[in-house]
DNA sequence: TCTTTTTTTATGGGAAACCGTAATTAGATA
DNA sequence: TATCTAATTACGGTTTCCCATAAAAAAAGA
């Protein structure tokens, strides 16, 4: 059962129609949040007062201003809520629809449903705050269809790390030792070669520019 | 005095936040659009029966589904719009916020308003509602704020041809083959690799993979 | 524990990119 | 046309990257 629930939305028009839908769903005990930091603080707060909420409603992107902050973002608030409340409810509501983005959040930060912000936003919202009330993960079918994988190489970890690298302009040769610095393995100049080339050969570039590039139109890196 | 509300917002959410913003406002007569083409049809309609709308709301990227629509965006419809009822005011409600693109809207297609989805974005949209039905024009201050451009190199075209072709995968020695056949010049080797070299001096890089992704992230590629 | 298999790392030769400099070409001016 | 200037191109040495192969280490199996 969902009584209790946190928005992080920094936008308010959003904030509000999210309100009215909880309301629908007879959930009144309801905080929001307009920056990341305020929500991951009341959700500290909220456990330590024994009044943890049941369920985080978080945007991904949160637009900055003169209020700095230490979350950069929904995803990163996602994490930290993790580890101050591990049972949190997590449903994620966002104008992402890259399935990779999409798929990380699932797997890597176990959020617990992903609503996008589209035509029928509202009426998803319900459905996955049911389905979640009863303790099941919500995937909707239209996402998978959004992103008709042609080129669908699963990038892993590390795979990201070295692209980013390589983004960021390190060289080659010297990713071995801040793999190292930061106890990544493998770390041999082999290995992030091989690696590469195992990613150019799946997805037939043939020069880590093109890595790059698409990377970026994923929204991996 | 505006009594009467076009509302055109594909996003459920968003669309129910402005309904209740306006009856805030006391404006109780208003119009949900979820399409831009079903909009236009409306305005037409409302035209023809002389109980034309004294305000459209409108974003500006509507999601494409299924429904087929001749309007691809809030622009086209915006521009429709005009041509149906020059009388029209028109606010624009959206996530855009790239100054060049504002300001288009402003000069070119002549809207009354822009309110960018932020934070403060009902009470900026009462502002605006407010200005407008006293026919003066809205535009946030913050707006001009809003692109600091730090790193604002500004690439030329070949700039932009070089680099996309690094990004598809064609080696640096092949470029001057390919602009030749193109009939670009100059197309000399050390040509391109001194245009690349001033890139990322100018940019403070130092492997053409940064270029790669700070275009991609400006969209210029 | 000892093999077998897999993964990771090391090494060296060749290709591409990088960088400074020199030669060439194109354009402007008188 | 001759001369000057600026832009383009060519060249050579060095670094980095690429690629195949071998060695070493780790993991799995008997």
């Amino acid at each position: 059962m969902i009584t209790k629930v946190l928005i992080a939305e920094d936008h308010e028009s959003v904030n509000i129609s999210l309100q009215k839908t909880l309301e629908e769903l007879a959930i009144t005990d309801i905080a929001h949040a307009y920056y990341c930091d305020d929500a991951l603080y009341r959700i500290t707060q909220a456990v330590k007062a024994e009044r943890s909420f049941d369920l985080l409603i978080t945007d991904l992107s949160f637009t900055q201003d003169d209020h700095k902050q230490l979350l950069s973002g929904g995803t990163e608030l996602i994490a930290a809520a993790r580890e101050v409340q591990p049972d949190l409810k997590i449903l994620v509501f966002s104008l992402e629809s890259r399935q990779v983005v999409i798929d990380l959040l699932y797997n890597k930060y176990d959020i617990d449903g992903f609503v996008l912000k589209a035509r029928n936003d509202v009426q998803s919202l319900k459905e996955a705050i049911n389905e979640i009330a009863r303790h099941r993960r919500y995937y909707p079918n239209h996402i998978r269809q959004l992103n008709n994988k042609k080129n669908a190489y699963s990038f892993s970890e590390f795979d990201i790390t070295i692209i980013t690298l390589l983004a960021q302009g390190m060289l080659q040769k010297d990713i071995p030792a801040h793999l190292q610095r930061n106890g990544i393995k493998p770390s041999g100049l082999s290995s992030i070669e091989k690696r590469l080339n195992q990613m150019k050969d799946a997805l037939g570039f043939t020069k880590n520019e093109q890595l790059v590039a698409h990377c970026k139109d994923l929204g991996a890196i």
